[in-house]
DNA sequence: TTTCATTTTCAATATATCTTGAAAATTCAG
DNA sequence: CTGAATTTTCAAGATATATTGAAAATGAAA
């Protein structure tokens, strides 16, 4: 396979994974090719490379860096910002833990521990199944939090299996 | 607060999430409903406390069977077909994460591995950089596969926290 | 300050996804 | 087998989400 066509096909398939895990598929599209390009890109270069409107490319830029994917590059004696991704997946893979756990993970636990509290006779039947599944839940979520954690440690740790030193 | 009104944020609010993770509002829905019914429900149980259309509620409860969270139930001496959700929340999760490394993770290091060989001079710094970027993500695709795995064996033993053991 | 390249915003539009509801298929009791 | 209850399908419609593009804002050079 061609370099040319092995990049377009990681940018199609990078969107269509993207969407399947919540991520707008040209945010994903953007962040792939900012992956594979070994120099840092214009709003321009992008719009043509994806053949995207000025707009929406800014706007998923802005979210990328966000999310701490992508970061603004000066290039001196250019007007022009130009654009790159992080490049080590695994620093890319903490980010996006860091941010889902902060933006989702986080959210969830907070509104567990506000049903956790049912008015009534602790005794009924419905209120402790309801309290339980909640409960579950909940405990569930701080496990993945506290998991999570250790996983952002250990960083590249975790690549080359020694994770375990970082859990004991 | 009131146990119906705790439900009803439930149901509400787990949809919400469902969205960012890109699952479809009313599954969520229909399944956190589940959740915290005592009892099976019928499709017709569901469309009155969702205020959804019969053929939503035949789809969505398919697609959760589908994903092993929701079962039929036959009660004796009934026609009607009930569901019921899986109460133990780490078997949910337990579940969720099979499906989606099947569904997700796997045709993901697939493509990778198609994308790794790239025609042309391996000392071409574009090349260069291309596959190593496409084998990082791969190795981390197949590191997370075997995280995934020990999470999916160790089962309640992650939740106890004696993970450790299935680790070693 | 003025000018112009560049970035940002956002209402309008387009697209993708979900939902409905009625018809078709299925199932089962009689 | 017949007919009614129940489930399933799917085209049409509704809704939610993404994209465009032009106008407004910004900011650097002259």
């Amino acid at each position: 396979m061609k370099l040319i066509e092995a990049k377009q096909q990681f940018i199609n398939s990078w969107g269509a994974f993207g969407t399947q895990w919540g991520i707008n598929r040209t945010m994903a599209q953007i962040h792939a090719l900012l992956l594979v390009s070994t120099d840092p890109l214009t709003q321009d270069d992008v719009m043509e490379e994806l053949s995207i409107s000025r707009g929406n490319v800014n706007m998923n830029i802005r979210d990328l860096i966000g999310w701490g994917l992508v970061d603004r590059v000066i290039i001196s004696g250019e007007r022009k910002e130009y654009f790159t991704a992080e490049k080590d997946i695994w620093k890319v893979a903490t980010q996006i833990i860091k941010e889902r756990k902060k933006r989702e993970l986080d959210p969830m636990i907070k509104l567990l521990s506000q049903l956790e509290n049912i008015d009534g006779n602790k005794k009924d039947k419905d209120i402790q199944q309801f309290t339980q599944v909640i409960s579950g839940i909940k405990k569930m979520g701080i496990q993945a939090d506290k998991t999570l954690d250790i996983l952002i440690k250990a960083d590249e740790n975790w690549f080359t299996g020694s994770i375990l030193k970082m859990l004991k």
